[in-house]
DNA sequence: TACAGTGATGACAGTCTCTGACATCCATGT
DNA sequence: ACATGGATGTCAGAGACTGTCATCACTGTA
């Protein structure tokens, strides 16, 4: 491997996000960003497929949390393996990373080109935990609809956890979501 | 207003579908789809906000009925609601759109720009359906927990509906998905 | 019939995202 | 010293999208 300044999709990374919050998505450049990392807008599309890409980073690796504890669980019932995925997704969502997460989400909320990325992320999120609850022997469609459920969840908890005061931590907040969920549906 | 030839809105979408079917949604330009509606690529842009948008256009029209749906019902709990607004878009998708619908689904999902704002368009969709749920008075978490999975069977529902050679309704399929939901969820 | 008004379209220049092709650099291993 | 290979720089170009202004076709009114 060459040697140069490391941590270039680190510092990709850091760069956007400060300059969007300043001057909001679409009023900062690529060639801005790059710029800021000291390497030019050709290489920032070699670390990030596109522009909205460099904020939608973790998202493997969350995917990989869920997949895992899907598999690993001897759980039989849909919504329990859900429920195991999603409380191991906790641990992604750590103390120290609510700050990062707040900001991050006021770029987001502010711009519509990139809560269509959220909104592809998410997708894919609950296809993959679907395939995966699928693989452990539930029928396709009960999986889908579970795991779609499941992500819902996780979306509302993860938005409640950001809050600005807001003190549970991210499992609290999760386990709370997911009763209301059994029980809005549960009732037909 | 003045007079050209009309329908030039209905003129784009369907050059657009027809050459997207034949080279792929990134094998066609705007400027093309526009001179084979008879206009220039400017003009595409007045009636459709980006190349996508193209595809996606009833859309305002079924958030409409869902909106209906809920404002007219007189049930009570979330999912009763969701219920019924799903029902009521069973209009939206009569025998004669099924043919148009697999054809457009058949380009979108070979485009991930195009499942991308197809995620968000459901989103959106979800959304809307949550606010009229909790203008109905019921609380923020349990409508938008209603809606998602509402949605979600929607979705399902839909993939079923353009099988070639499924040949129930729409709103059969619907009614089936819907029970799944109940069962899976609810067994928590 | 003449004429001003209105909304849709055309023409054109320009910015920005994203890609392909090729040269260059730096650390490593020999 | 020297070859290698991955990461970066440089350059050219296509295509999406926007701003601006002119133009056209129809409408209503005198």
């Amino acid at each position: 491997m060459g040697r140069w300044e490391t941590g270039a999709g680190e510092r990709l990374r850091v760069a956007a996000l400060d300059l969007f919050s300043k001057n909001g998505f679409e009023g900062v450049t690529v060639a801005e960003i790059a710029a800021a990392a000291g390497l030019t807008e050709r290489t920032f599309f070699r670390h990030y497929s596109d522009k909205r890409e460099v904020l939608f980073d973790g998202q493997d690796r969350l995917e990989g949390l869920f997949l895992q504890a899907v598999a690993e669980s001897r759980a039989v019932r849909p919504m329990e393996l859900v429920t195991e995925a999603l409380s191991r997704s906790a641990e992604f969502f750590g103390e120290d990373r609510r700050p990062w997460s707040r900001s991050r989400q006021t770029v987001i909320d502010a711009n519509p080109a990139l809560l269509e990325r959220e909104s592809l992320k998410m997708n894919s999120l609950a296809a993959a935990l679907a395939s995966g609850i699928e693989a452990r022997g539930v029928l396709a469609v009960a999986a889908t609809l579970a795991a779609d459920s499941g992500i819902s969840a996780f979306r509302m908890a993860f938005s409640q956890w950001i809050v600005e005061g807001e003190e549970r931590s991210f499992e609290q907040i999760q386990a709370a979501v997911l009763d209301e969920l059994r029980t809005v549906v549960g009732l037909g």
